[in-house]
DNA sequence: GGAATAATTGACTGTTTTACTGGGTTATGT
DNA sequence: ACATAACCCAGTAAAACAGTCAATTATTCC
């Protein structure tokens, strides 16, 4: 899980469409002032979310985004991931270095945290960590097992 | 908190110094050759991480690199912060886009258990489930008070 | 049909970060 | 003295980031 800037810009465009979630479709221009972003650079990242299927689209007059599924159906990390799909991501060949695959698990434990987090989670603040603990939970009880 | 490659890189290294705690100096050399990592990039990030403390260095033969304290007591976040540590990080004057704080805090989130993270604890893989277990256990007890 | 709207596409630019190369100097143990 | 290894610095190719600009296409409204 990579966090960057560019997720941020992504997590928070799709945050704007969130909160006009059952309205008409939102215009690109409409997000790039609210959220002070590039216009251009808003095409670009919203032409990567639609690929994923996270936005759907309505051109012409009147037009704009529309989130893909309902704000709680979708996961901040598919947000992310959407932006920064790069495929090279396994490098086998290295065999010593498993150190690397110990700080992978770290990665994936952080993705697995904003898997379990959705847009809707996020918009009520107070919410996030609340979030946090119910699915930390779970972490517990596999843990109970496991260990 | 940022993740990217060059917190990877440093997190790998500072693993690999763990490993070695306890005996003489590790030189960036030998970490360079087990972790393929560029010798001349490691000098980079070391200065880094020594000017945050983190690690302390003895030159001349027999020298190198050892941690500046013991494994479980530095913790991951402090080696991603060393090797990222750009000021800017707060804008003011952005009144209306409390997304990017609504983002920030879901970033703090991942900080804070990162921060309850040690090198030790990622070396013992299977352990690390059991800190993020132990740690989101607080997170409820916050809750139950909070909610 | 014509005009305005807004997505869609693509090429192109400047800046920053990444990751690395290579050179040197300084300190230190043998 | 000499080898070791930290330290320091200058440069650099490639990538990512953030944005600009222009053109095209689909749609709605008049």
């Amino acid at each position: 899980m990579k966090m960057t800037t560019k997720g941020r810009y992504a997590v928070t465009a799709m945050l704007d469409l969130a909160l006009q979630y059952g309205n008409a479709p939102t215009p690109l221009a409409d997000i790039a002032e609210r959220q002070d972003i590039s216009l251009s650079y808003l095409e670009q990242l919203f032409a990567l979310l639609r690929r994923a299927g996270l936005v759907t689209s309505t051109r012409g007059p009147g037009g704009g985004y529309t989130l893909g599924r309902q704000p709680d159906q979708i996961p901040v990390s598919d947000v992310i991931k959407a932006v920064n799909e790069q495929l090279p991501k396994t490098d086998q060949s290295c065999e010593p270095c498993y150190l690397s695959q110990v700080w992978d698990e770290l990665s994936n434990e952080i993705e697995r945290f904003l898997d379990s987090v959705s847009l809707a989670d996020v918009l009520e603040s107070a919410e996030v960590k609340n979030i946090a603990a119910r699915q930390q939970r779970i972490f517990i009880e596999r843990n109970q097992v496991t260990t």
